[in-house]
Order: structure tokens, then C-alpha cells, then sequence
DNA sequence: AGATTTTCCGTAATCGTTTACGAAAAGAAT
DNA sequence: ATTCTTTTCGTAAACGATTACGGAAAATCT
């Protein structure tokens, strides 16, 4: 393996020139640059990055921190693969490479962040997977490592965060089937004790209690987030003895379930059960068309990335005016289920 | 930031007998080994990967390189999650940590890859997405870093490789179509230049051929690797002027749109179109179901990392007997498709 | 007790970079 | 010609860990 000394004695000169030839420094001669360079290329040396992270005390490195339990993530889903698309975009302009932290379903998540982070493996890191009370924030914010959570928490530690608008979402769906008549209004659960249940469930209950509505227990349905779970709420539904007229979620997967099954059961989306749900790639496919929220990922990975540099001293002038925490808002998509 | 410095000095010993206590060397007494332990633990310490890596010459990471193409990421949800989860399983035995190497749509993924690997990124690689030629191998070649691709590929560099067994499920798709009664038999086109798609359709043509058909070229029905991709052949199908009555297909995003299409030209799959692809979370949901052909995801991660493992050095004593290339078997699953 | 072995630990070199510092050489100004 | 700048480059000290080596202390043996 070429290292910068095999580089220098090829070319005669020493390695401090050649390093500054190959950073950009400018007390180096430009001919003197010009073949740095060209041995570089040629020689395919490319600066070892245990040595030069250990001297500049930084490894230009963010992580990407998801789980990979197969019941709940979807990771290769579109989801993430646009997101990611867009972190990317921001990051590479300054030479800061991204790579996802999985932490396998048998290992305790925060403990792998921990020893992820204690070990300086990267610069920054962007948590997605947002818990009610995520002790991350705290171990991230002890080890003084910059992050942004894609999600709010009741833990706060001064970070930066994005948030998809799931009150916003709540709202304007309830108000919509409101209007059109609905009055057994019922939800999907969101999966676990991530934040965004109890977002949106609050936003649920408050729009409903103004329109002097409330949701009761039994409109709760609730199963893992995946084709599957869907697909038994939909029995779940036809079970009750006073069934909802409609109902609203934000898994892209579950929704797919619900229709199967309540094909099977013998109701009929849109008409039998009004639905609202989140656009997602295999949404399009479902008839009759859900209505959903939809939101540009590849934008929302900028923005994760952009407000994350910008929190940090390194990169904030390049981002002088990103607002640190925002709700990301999601469009009405108008469909045929409700 | 506590370093082993500040470990050692807190206990007042050197930082040798440190590292050889956390590292479980021999010569360190048991009750000093203890107290280092328990002082680490407090300090929450963790070995610096920049450190460690230089002087080992290793980084203890084995990298999972995808691209982030929206538009052509070719595997169904849970593909990767599965996977990365059997790969993990193996790797922390070894204290390896899995990470995955993202290409972004912008980036060429071979100057990604040499880049990667030429800093010393990881020690070991595993690439997914093989082309029929993929220059990646002789780049991994040339930098003499353990890799595994999971696909063939015609550039051989002595690696080992694991790669679905697509000769068979074309084999027994064609046989069974067949001997159903079936002689207009088309595919799918497995998306770009992956190897895959020249490996099945080789099959389709030879098992064809054994039965005295043929698989012509008005048969061949091409589309972007997603639902979007099935839903336009569906379309492509219902105008041919002689349409197959049977269809193979290897992608499991692609059948779903192509079961939405077809029902929206008016043919019923199983009836008016014999249809085998492949397993998946979301084909579980098709009516009538799909004859598909099934792995275990996780196991064929296993069998990728231990397989890596065995062909490097460093771990070859533990996978003695691994099979170093292997046609990984798929079961099918019979359908009321095809 | 003296010799020998074993246990344990400190010292210092090393990995591949970057960068502060200083010095040589070249050019400009006097 | 002398002095002063400027340009350019070499030297050497970090960065934080691991580990070969050697020596002191303790344990064992004769």
C-alpha cells in the first residue's frame, strides 16, 4: 500500500510537502503541486484515514444511526434510500462521507451508539428511530458529539432536531372527515413509544374534542408496523361491535395490510371506512386511491444535514441562517378513501 | 474526552499495563485488571478507533456497500434489514462492526468504493448490486482487501462468492409452466447490467429449449426494478398480439405493480397469466397468491459473513470447512399464480 | 541463602498523517 | 552589495493507541 512516505521519496521531496500539496495549503509551488498530484493519481494514494484522523482529531465521518430489527425498520426501503440520497448531496460538499450505524436486533441501541461514539468513529451522528424518552440524547450530548435527532423527544439537550408534521397531519385529517359527515373516527396506533404516537394521538384527540368528538379505547387499534399488522386491524375493525367509520395512520406499510384485509372482511376503503394515510411509493398502486400525506424525502435529507452542519462551529458559517428545529410539513394528497 | 492517558493516570499506572489489561493480555495481575476494568467502565472509555486502527493496522470494520439510487434499488424491504441482521450476528463474535457504505446516485460507485478502501476505511468488504463485469473486484484486487460479492459476476479475482440460486428457480419455473400445459412462456428482464439477468435468462432459454421452446424477444418485457416498472408491463403484455400466457419474473417490487396493472387491463393472474416471481413480506398479500420462490434472508447473511471471514487470514481458523462459493437455494413456494 | 524462574509492569518505539516552526533560496528594495 | 520580503520546503512534534523489550519484585527451587 502506497503511503504518503512512498509518495515523497518517488518524488524526491519530503512528506510535510507533500502533504501540503494534497490539502490545498498554499505555501507550496505549483509545479511542485502539480506533481504531487500526478504521483497521487498515478500511485492511487489516497490518505490513510486512522492517520489522519488521529492527528486532525476528526474523522469526517456522519453516521446514520438505524436499527435493524427486520419486525419494525424497513431499511432499503425508499424511505431511507431517498433520505440518505439527500444527507448526501449536502455532506459530500465537504468532503464528509456518510455511513448508517445498524445496530443489530440483538444488541441494546444505546449501548452500541455509546461504544460507537466513545471510539470517535464519527463526527456527528443522525439518530432516526426517535423514542418518547430517548436516552441517546444524553449519552451524545456527554460525549459532546453534535446530532439531530429526525424526530422529537421529551429529552432535550439543546440539539438541533426535524420533525415530520404529524400534528399538522392529525389535524387537517380529522377536520376532513369531519366535514364529510364521519363521527367514529379511529387510528392505527403508531408502533412502540416513539414520540410521534403520542404527537399525534395529543393532536388526534384535540381536533376531535373541538369538534366535541373524543376517541375512545376501543378505536385504538394497534399491531406492528409492517403489511402485517395492517392486515389483521382490518378483522380487528369489522370485530367491533360499533365500527369506526374511518380511520387515520402514518405507517406506509400497515396501510397496505389494511386494504388486503379489508377486502377479505367485506369492506370497502372509501366507502365502508374512510382512510388517511402516508404516501408512499406502493400507496400509488392501492384503489380505491389513498388520500395521504406525502413530503420529498431527498429535501428532508438536506435539511437533516444542513441544520446538523449548522450546529456545528466547523461548518455554521456555511449555514448562517437554518433554523435549528423544525416541523417538515407534508401535502394533502386528495384520494378516493377519505 | 477520556483517553487511555487519563485512565492510566487516574490509577496511577502506565498506560501500557492499561491497554494490556483491557485487551485481556496475560502478564497484568488480576486485581489490577479489575481495577483498570472498573475504572474504564466509569470513565465510560473506550479505545480511540483512529489510535487503535493506525497501530493495528486494522479498523475492526467490515463494510456493506449499496447505492442510494431511488429509482433502481432492486430488493423489497426487508432484503437488506435481514441480511445486515444474519451478517451482524456472525460479525460480533469477532468484535467486527458492520457498517454500510452508501454510493450516492451522484457518485461513480467505483471511484466511491477505491476511495473508500484505498483510505483503510474497512477491513473487509461485502458488495451487493454485481454487474456482469464489475470493475469493483479488481479494485478490491488491487488493494488486496477481503471482499465477498453477493452475486457472480464474470470478473473473477479468486474471491469467494454467494449468489441466489436464479438457475434453478428458472429451471423450476419453466418445468412447472410447462408441464401446466404452458408453451408461451416470457420474463421479466431483470433491471441493467446485473449479472443475475443473464444467468436466469440463460436458464430460461436452455430449460425452454430442452421442452423445444423458445423465448423470443417480444417476450422479454423490460421496466425500471419497481412497482412502477410491473405496472407498465402489465400494459406491455395485454398489447401483444400474441400474448405469453406465462410470466417469470425476479423482482419482488416489480410483481406487485404488475398484479395491479393486469387488473386494471383485465387479466387475472393465474388464469389468463401464469405468474412465478419471487418471495416477499408484501407478496404474502397478493390474490390469487403468488408461486414464488423463498430464502432465509438472515441465514444467507450469515453464510456471507462467515464465508468472508473464512477467506481471510486472521479468521480462516474459524470457518475451517466453509464453502468459499455457493449457489444459495431457494424453496418455492407454491401459489394459485403459475 | 543463593540461584532461578515467574509474574508483573514501565519505557519507548511505532503506525500515517498534519502542521508549527524555522531555514534556505530567490526576489525585491535600497 | 546589502538588507528585507517572499516563496518554498524540510524537520520534528504531535495525535492515541498497541506491543516488544527489559527490568524489578516476588515466588519457587536447590
Amino acid at each position: 500500500m502506497a503511503g504518503i512516505r512512498q509518495l515523497a521519496d518517488h518524488l524526491n521531496i519530503s512528506i510535510g510537502t507533500v502533504s501540503r500539496a494534497l490539502n490545498g495549503k498554499p505555501d507550496v509551488n505549483s509545479e511542485t503541486r502539480r506533481r504531487v498530484l500526478e504521483a497521487a493519481e498515478k500511485l492511487g494514494y489516497v490518505a490513510n484515514q486512522a492517520g489522519r484522523a488521529l492527528r486532525q482529531g476528526k474523522t469526517g465521518i456522519v453516521g446514520f444511526m438505524m436499527e435493524t430489527d427486520p419486525e419494525t425498520t424497513r431499511y432499503g426501503d425508499l424511505f431511507f434510500t431517498s433520505v440518505f440520497d439527500g444527507v448526501q448531496s449536502v455532506l459530500s460538499r465537504h468532503q464528509l462521507d456518510l455511513v448508517t450505524l445498524l445496530c443489530s436486533s440483538s444488541e441494546e441501541p444505546d449501548a452500541y451508539l455509546d461504544r460507537i461514539v466513545a471510539r470517535g468513529f464519527a463526527d456527528a451522528i443522525i439518530l432516526s428511530g426517535t423514542r418518547r424518552h430517548d436516552p441517546r440524547f444524553e449519552l451524545l450530548a456527554r460525549r459532546k458529539i453534535p446530532f439531530i435527532p429526525l424526530g422529537r423527544s421529551l429529552t432535550d439537550v439543546g440539539q438541533p432536531w426535524i420533525d415530520l408534521d404529524f400534528e399538522g397531519m392529525a389535524e387537517t385529517a380529522v377536520n376532513r372527515l369531519v366535514a364529510s359527515g364521519h363521527r367514529r373516527i379511529g387510528i392505527i396506533w403508531p408502533h412502540g413509544d416513539y414520540n410521534l404516537a403520542y404527537i399525534f394521538v395529543d393532536r388526534i384527540r384535540e381536533t376531535l374534542a373541538h369538534h366535541g368528538l373524543s376517541l375512545p379505547d376501543a378505536y385504538i387499534f394497534k399491531g406492528p408496523p409492517n403489511e402485517d399488522g395492517g392486515y389483521r386491524i382490518a378483522r380487528d375493525i369489522k370485530a367491533c361491535a360499533e365500527p369506526p367509520t374511518a380511520i387515520v395512520l402514518v405507517n406506509e406499510a400497515t396501510v397496505m395490510g389494511l386494504y388486503r384485509g379489508l377486502s377479505e372482511v367485506g369492506l370497502k376503503p372509501g366507502k365502508d371506512l374512510a382512510i388517511i394515510g402516508r404516501h408512499s411509493p406502493q400507496a400509488k398502486f392501492l384503489s380505491p386511491s389513498l388520500t395521504s400525506f406525502d413530503l420529498s424525502l431527498r429535501d428532508l435529507g438536506i435539511a437533516l444535514a444542513e441544520t446538523l452542519l449548522g450546529s456545528m462551529p466547523a461548518y455554521r458559517d456555511f449555514y448562517p441562517d437554518i433554523v435549528s428545529r423544525r416541523i417538515w410539513p407534508m401535502t394533502l394528497v386528495e384520494g378516493e378513501s377519505g
